[in-house]
Parts: C-alpha cells; structure tokens; sequence
DNA sequence: TAAATAGAAGACTATTTTATCTTTTATTAT
DNA sequence: ATAATAAAAGATAAAATAGTCTTCTATTTA
C-alpha cells in the first residue's frame, strides 16, 4: 500500500510527537531505533518531512526533531501526501491509467468504497490525536514480543 | 497494493475468460497486447499461472492460454494469491511486524475494516461473472481515451 | 516426418526502491 | 574562538521488482 518510506515516516512522526510532548528533541539515531527501522535512511526521510514543514529540527548539541506544540495538528494524511504523493488514494489497483467512475476497472467500484473510507480516516486522524493512546498502550508503534 | 505482475494477472485472466467464452485461445502476445503491457513479462506471469491450476495452455499451431468451460469459477482472489501472495491482505500497512487487533498499530483498526471488505468481494468476484459487464462496456481492461 | 507455430524455461538487463556512507553546515557550550 | 554535537546534502551501494532475450520442447498440419 505504502512505500517503506512512507511506513517510516508516519512512524517517526508519531515519535516526534510522544517526545514534543514532553519538551524533548530526539536525533534521527533514538527515533529510529525506537521505530524499528535503518537509520541513516530514516535521517533522509525525516530531513524531506523539514523541508515540507511537516516537522522541525534544530542542529547542534541539543538539537535534533520536533512539532511545534502550538502547530496545527498534522492529519496522517499529510505524511502520506509528502512521502508518497496523495496519488496512491487514487492510482488504480489494476495499473490502468484511466480508471475512473466513468471508465471502472473490474474491481474500481470496491476498491474505491474501501479507499475513501480510508482516507478520510487518515485525514481525520492526527499525530496529535493518537500520542495519548499510544502513552496508554492502546496502540504500537514498534514490533511487539521481541522478548530479548 | 498490488505489484505489476499482480496488476498483469487479473488483466489477463480477465481477456482469456472473455476470448475462453466463445472458445478461442488467445496467444501471449495478443494477451499483452489488448491489456496494454509488455508481452515477455505477461507470458512469464501466465506461465506461472497454467503451473498452478488458474488458467490452461496448448503449445503448438492454434495453442494458446484458456479457461476450461466447465471449470470452477475462478475468484479474483486465487489470482492475486498466485501472484502477490495472501498476505498482501493482511500485512501491516506501517510496516509493523506484529499488528494485531492485540497489538494496533495506530492505523490498524481503520486499515483493517477497509481491507476485509476488498478481501471478501475479491473472494466473492469471479472473473467469470465480470465476462458479461466487460462484454456489455460498463468495465474495462485497457486503457481508455486512447484516442489515435 | 518435416516445417511451422506457440508455450516453457532460464539467463540476463534495466529500473526503482531501499539503504548507507561521506562531507558540509549550523548551533551550542566551554 | 574552539571543540563537540547534530542535522543537511550529496554520492554511492545493495536489493527488489520489472522487463527482455534466447534456447528448448511440444503440438499441429501438410
């Protein structure tokens, strides 16, 4: 569904948001050990997601990634959006280029029921949002039962 | 979602079961021609496919790739099992090696509503029963608007 | 049974995505 | 000012996916 990149850094910013939270800056090494993810690849992405406003940085001693605690709650959606481009909402699943209520594919009308859904959840869902279920242990952002 | 091979697949067991109805046997090239993609990639894949049961071939003068008559039919799903594997379905879409209704990612629950929807009218079309609705010009398997 | 046809199989190439490494620039604290 | 820290940027490498080419085998028709 996603690029690998994409899966990252919807992950980092949910981390950078847990530690804005607290008033801390965590370098691209921390956030991505704690997602589970490469982290020189990791720094790339999240170096993309500054340039896009999506998150903001300070270097130097102290320095490191965060979210403006003031700043506007980030949708999912918008992640996605910078990563991947809002196109994978909308590309057809059968590779057709023109794939439209007009011009279905086979399956269009199913998966296009199932996509909006989707969407409209990651747009009404915010980094924000979700930091305290995460605080609560309701959701994950790392691998599970790595018990070692 | 899909790969391209997977995305090839449907397209092309789509054109056989159309060609299969009125007893033709289309060759690979004709195949990859009127779905719009590459023949030596879409032989490859439907190599694959005669080895594991979904569609049939002859070699030879008059050989080509069909559908038994009097076959099964043939859900949208088997094909992509084929191709991409089931867990496409299933797998989690930030990457998470266990996401789980126990473990959420902060996604999960959203993704996972969506997806067993697609699962089950993938499991519940078959490409027999959209012959008809392509036949009839309300889907399509090639590219639209082409118009030279 | 020979020639033509068409799929099967395997090796190979290209492209894209993912990941890494190195150098540079900015900031902070001493 | 200088040393240390940490991100930015660019170049490079590895892996996965997509696509191509060549040779081989089976089938049909004359």
């Amino acid at each position: 569904m996603f690029s690998k990149a994409c899966e990252y850094a919807v992950r980092a910013v949910m981390y950078i948001a847990i530690k804005s939270a607290n008033g801390l800056k965590p370098g691209f090494k921390e956030i991505a050990r704690e997602i589970d993810a490469p982290d020189p690849f990791v720094g790339k992405i999240l170096q993309q997601l500054v340039r896009e406003g999506i998150i903001s940085s300070n270097k130097g001693p102290n320095g490191g990634f965060y979210l403006h605690p003031e700043g506007k709650p980030v949708p999912l959606m918008d992640i996605v959006k910078v990563i991947d481009g809002k196109e994978v909402f909308s590309l057809c699943v059968l590779g057709l280029k023109e794939c439209s209520d007009k011009f279905p594919c086979p399956i269009h009308h199913d998966v296009k029921a199932f996509r909006d859904k989707l969407k409209e959840s990651m747009q009404n869902q915010h980094v924000q949002d979700l930091v305290k279920d995460i605080g609560e242990g309701k959701i994950f952002l790392k691998n599970q039962k790595l018990s070692n």
